[in-house]
DNA sequence: CCTACCGATCGGTAGG
DNA sequence: CCTACCGATCGGTAGG
């Protein structure tokens, strides 16, 4: 921690940070989220971890919920981010798909707070997703990449959005049985155990559990 | 609910049930969680509704998560049911398949309180699931249908438990996407929209959605 | 099943 | 960013 507060005058009190106590007051969410679960959120809570009073929040968000939406936001960037970047290794339109569902069942098991946050039922206002095309725009990465694996034959017809949809249902629903363990009867607990489930289950989607004569 | 508040504390006072005031929680309960979200629930509330003081639901449960647990527990048994009623229905191992995802789908929107009381991230014991093959092991009735698939040359080949966490995966994230409104962005809001996306989806996962020579 | 009460925590604001 | 304070709610228990 000691974020290395780019401290300009005053006498040095042990009074804490900071540079940055909206980052601090974020992180705390996040930890606090994680270790004790969503219904353990409360903003004087997080003031207490960051090591503030409880009314210093106040000075860098309105309320809770505003705390929540800046949590919900930086997930959707850092999940649209590591989707393109495993999108980026791969070379054909199925694994790039692949890539892509597995990228976003390993978010939600690395960031389970974020991840919680971003798909709970909180939130009174609008979700407020990124631009499409946006450095939050999930979702858009899977429709292109099915619409690219159209073009090129891989892939089945059908509306883009449509078969889009199928793939997030699968891998949101493996990332939030991860996420609330709810996985553990079957052994898988660990990141390398969950990515492997996360390649196989795409794998079956887009080959299809029927019978098929060359498979 | 006739709360009819003014009345002084004479001897007519509405007193209330008595003769099931468990299910009455149990009922207080799901409505809460349904229109006010899972962090409006407190004992003291349920009892509010309830129309008991806040020590009375101490006599039936021990606490808040006592409670949480016959919530999930009658859930899945409900769930369970269903699913073997849409099953009955269909005559091939593929659409039994189907339907029993599409039961699941629609028994989160439809119970969409006792599905978050079942799978989120409550509980600090075990989920204790019902005995295999019990009437609330909805898990067993997708192996065991997609053995039967396998049986019959229908299905791919694989472990069924493998391939019955794909299923689940995909119908689990379905459901968990309607239930907390995040498919509002692409209209699917009512029940009849639900099960028609739960039929296309669980089509798609059986057909995959590489491109095969004879579809 | 109720009244009465406990300690604790909460979101939020006043005012500096 | 802090101290001090507000009203409200909570889980839980004593005791009848």
């Amino acid at each position: 921690m000691a974020t290395r507060g780019t401290r300009k005058k005053t006498a040095d009190k042990p009074h804490y940070h900071h540079g940055d106590l909206r980052r601090a007051l974020l992180d705390a969410s996040l930890t606090l989220i994680s270790e004790e679960g969503f219904g353990a959120l409360s903003l004087r809570e997080v003031a207490r971890r960051a090591g503030v009073t409880h009314a210093a929040p106040y000075r860098h968000f309105a309320d809770k919920e505003a705390l929540l939406e800046a949590v919900a936001e930086e997930g959707f960037r850092v999940m649209t981010a590591r989707m393109k970047e495993r999108m980026a290794r791969e070379s054909t339109p199925n694994r790039r798909l692949m890539a892509c569902g597995v990228a976003y069942v390993l978010f939600a098991m690395e960031h389970p707070a974020h991840f919680r946050v971003m798909f709970g039922p909180h939130f009174t206002r609008p979700p407020k997703l990124g631009p499409p095309g946006g450095d939050t725009d999930a979702f858009g990465l899977l429709v292109d990449s099915i619409a690219e694996g159209q073009r090129t034959g891989e892939m089945r017809e059908g509306e883009p959005r449509m078969l889009a949809l199928t793939c997030w249902s699968l891998v949101h629903g493996l990332g939030s049985l991860l996420v609330d363990r709810k996985l553990e009867f079957s052994g898988v607990t660990t990141v390398p155990q969950a990515e492997a489930l996360a390649w196989e289950q795409t794998r079956l989607l887009i080959q299809g559990l029927e019978r098929t004569t060359g498979n």
